[in-house]
DNA sequence: TACTTTCATTAGATCGATCTAATAACTAAA
DNA sequence: TTTAGTTATTAGATCGATCTAATGAAAGTA
């Protein structure tokens, strides 16, 4: 018995060589032995007068199949739960699974089939709130289709977001929802449409890719969020953070002119200040705003994250935000609600966001094969405490 | 020329079927045209006087090979960059894969060469900031093994975490990274480690799970901070959110009272308060703390969420955190720099924790078979604003 | 009884790669 | 020229499942 020992091993191949033919002739029989009470747990090598006795780590199929008595074939179809089977093989089937400890390899069946449960989700970062946000919303959605998630975070490099997306593609996502890299080329996605694997873009568009879209209507955003400004009484309004090549970006803008236009006002250049979408791009933003001889008497920030930053820099340098100086801010993220002031902002709704694509893309990898759709979501003005400050002194 | 037409249609067959003899000559000569200028692009199968033609829509290195002239095999180990090739057939290969848009079937090659290149990560919950962090070191790090990271969210739900580990082995990944449910047994976990797939713990310890460990000294982190509060002139130190299951409350609770009784102090029942892990389990304890007859002058959180929640509540009641009530948290999530007052927290270095787990599980992936390591962080307070109040009127 | 129909089951091919062991081609040494 | 040694290449088996088409058995029908 004390061969068995060796089996314990984790992981592990027990070889010995022997000389004298007496312990050939007992290894032969200690291995009859043990192939009769366990032929699914051990291998036998023999080279020579070498035997190799390894540790089956695996549980096929086939392992199932021939401790149940049926073929591979039958074996599958109970795991598919297939009608043609009866009572009694299924249970004889599903008993020798739970004896063995089968693990069902997804992997080999999705070959074999052709399908995919993987989905791909490629975005900028995960430290950002409005991101993390996004990918709970996909996650749970995904998880209703039964379709795992394969992540990727592209920290705003093209040739970082080129490599996760042939890796995904090696990988045989059935999907992909991407968040691209302003300034991409629209080339690879379309490819990739044409391999027969959809692509659902989020937030951001591409002007030329000929996918799906999900995002928030930022003229709209834009717009309600200079209304609000324009009726508490500012008439000197920043637009600050973001970078104008961002297709949301110039949503917002748009938004932003034609509330202002609308309100009689006119549209200062210098009171528009790009910067990284970071907290940090928030500071340098009112860096540069604090500079300017005219100052404005509010702020439409690019996101809430910007708001975060501009909202720190200010208390540094004196000014009050919500009380010398309103601002509003974008997305809705959970700190807005949490910092002091309550930051204004408008909601992008960012799980219901990530829901949306999450099933529109499970819609066209079950084959849907519709022209390119695109859903956009009607933002909504959330407003709290950082707007207080009215334009007049 | 009509023909290739059909061919553009996206991932569609195109099929006719033909009844005069001139014409069925004709298609047979399209077919031979066309197989001999795109014979990777094009199938053809002919049933009886129908013939279906269709896109092929993967190439494989079969047909790679067949396009360079050379073999199966060899085109293999051209894609893995053996040394036995001559220059000449690697350019000849590597032309090939460009010209027909190769892509590499990972997932096939893995099936057979039996290795795995990713990694499972089941956490509790992404919205929580803790483990948004955490998953980003992680991925930095497996990113720069080349592991490609499958992720699940348990909500802290047993039967979730279950299905969850099932779905990430048929997914056939390398290894787990896995922050547990509290009170979930080590049986399914010590099982996945006997198949040879490693798995690491983060943040929070299973009794009896055979498996390693990567955490912050708890204790160490309970106790710097209480030392803190006792030091600024506290003697009334509250401790507030988590749960007694979860290991690292345990090791928090343990500092705590390690910190009050080497101070002298007694460590008074009521003002231990658990609730979940959330801004609302801060606001839920808080409610029951002010209802004390005896309130305390500092609370000790069980983490930062906590301490947001708590801060809010107080500010509700009246109470200015910071000024009336002395605050810290634990983990150092971002929020806690952004919040007013900005909070005195316990960084558990969340960031490094994460690549921490990955670097540790890749190396058991790459086979070092240890015995089960734990690696502990040494935590360290980050002192800010919340903190003024001495206990003193 | 003979024939069709239906149903459970299965052998063998297949998915797209790698691996093994053998073969061909080409040198270098005897 | 022959032999051995090295190097590039390849045929065929293999990974673990599914799929196709065929099989045999039982039930239903004429």
């Amino acid at each position: 018995m004390h061969e068995l020992v060796l089996l314990t091993l984790p992981n592990q191949a027990a070889s010995l060589t022997v000389n004298s033919p007496y312990l050939i002739l007992s290894l032969v029989l200690i291995r009859l032995t043990l192939l009769a009470h366990l032929p699914f747990m051990v291998n036998f090598v023999v080279l020579g007068g070498h035997m190799k006795l390894e540790k089956k780590t695996h549980i096929t199929l086939q392992d199932v199949a021939k401790h149940a008595g049926v073929s591979r074939a039958t074996a599958s179809l109970v795991l598919r739960g297939s009608k043609h089977i009866t009572e009694a093989t299924r249970e004889k089937v599903l008993a020798s699974m739970q004896q063995l400890g089968y693990v069902y390899d997804r992997v080999a069946a999705n070959l074999r089939s052709k399908v995919s449960t993987t989905v791909g989700l490629i975005i900028m970062e995960l430290a950002n709130p409005f991101y993390s946000e996004l990918l709970v919303g996909i996650h749970q959605e995904l998880d209703k289709f039964g379709q795992t998630v394969i992540l990727g975070t592209t920290f705003d490099s093209q040739s970082i977001q080129e490599r996760l997306l042939s890796t995904m593609l090696e990988h045989r996502v059935g999907g992909i929802i991407l968040s691209a890299v302003p300034g991409s080329p629209s080339a690879p996605i379309n490819r990739i449409e044409q391999l027969g694997i959809p692509v659902v873009l989020v937030g951001r568009r591409l002007p030329e890719a000929n996918c799906d879209y999900v995002g928030v209507d930022n003229v709209l955003g834009g717009q309600i969020a200079v209304d609000y400004l324009v009726q508490k009484g500012h008439r000197r309004i920043a637009l600050v953070g973001g970078f104008s090549q961002l297709s949301s970006w110039q949503g917002r803008k748009q938004g932003y002119d034609h509330a202002l236009l609308q309100a009689g006002l006119t549209i200062d250049p210098s009171l528009i200040i790009e910067s990284p979408a970071t907290r940090q791009g928030g500071i340098e933003a009112i860096e540069k705003l604090l500079l300017l001889p005219d100052r404005p008497t509010a702020i439409f920030c690019y996101n809430d994250t910007i708001a975060i930053g501009a909202m720190m820099k200010l208390k540094d340098a004196g000014i009050n935000p919500g009380q010398d100086m309103a601002i509003v801010g974008f997305d809705d993220i959970p700190e807005a609600a949490i910092i002091s002031p309550k930051l204004t902002t408008v909601s992008s709704f960012t799980r219901m966001m990530g829901a949306h694509a999450a099933r529109l893309l499970y819609s066209r990898i079950e084959g849907s094969a519709l022209e390119p759709t695109s859903v956009i979501l009607k933002p909504q003005l959330i407003v709290r405490d950082s707007c207080s400050f009215t334009g007049k002194y």
